[in-house]
DNA sequence: TCCTTGACTCAGA
DNA sequence: CTCTGAGCCAAGG
């Protein structure tokens, strides 16, 4: 069985992804950013490079995404959704579980940012971060 | 094979 | 606050 020479990587690392999206509570979102911190970089990448492409990989994994991951919790860095075909669904979903939006359709991550425990984290062999308190967009 | 595009993010202006 | 460019990966045409 010698023909499949490309094991997909790609795919194993989406799996993560979804397994994270999983994971994030009701009312709750995370930025790809956010989502691509908490994942060691692919076996054989280069870390600079998931650094820089690490968030579009977890955009291209949540358009890829199963029906029973909830893909409308992740939004961008800025604390919106991204713009795309289907975004207004997206907001329809995430203001169904009580998630705001202000009147330049901005979410206030300080108060709605998904924050993994850190055991949560260590179960599914994810990178945990310790929140600073400060007013850091990330954490 | 070359070229374009992408559900991103951050620093700098 | 807004806007721009860079980062330098992959899939698809």
């Amino acid at each position: 069985m010698g023909s499949f020479t490309s094991p997909p990587d790609l795919h194993v690392f989406q799996a993560r992804v979804w397994e994270v999206v999983r994971g994030i509570p009701p009312g709750r979102v995370a930025s790809y950013g956010q989502v691509a911190s908490l994942l060691p970089p692919p076996p054989g990448t280069d870390p600079k490079a998931y650094l820089a492409f690490g968030p579009r990989w977890v955009g291209g994994a949540m358009a890829a995404c199963p029906e029973d991951v909830p893909w409308q919790r992740v939004i961008n860095a800025k604390g919106q959704i991204s713009p795309r075909a289907g975004a207004e669904d997206q907001r329809a979903l995430l203001e169904e579980e009580g998630v705001l939006f202000d009147e330049r359709l901005r979410v206030d991550l300080s108060q709605y940012r998904w924050k993994p425990d850190e055991e949560w984290c260590r179960e599914h062999g994810l990178v945990w971060h310790p929140l600073e308190p400060r007013e850091d967009p990330l954490f």
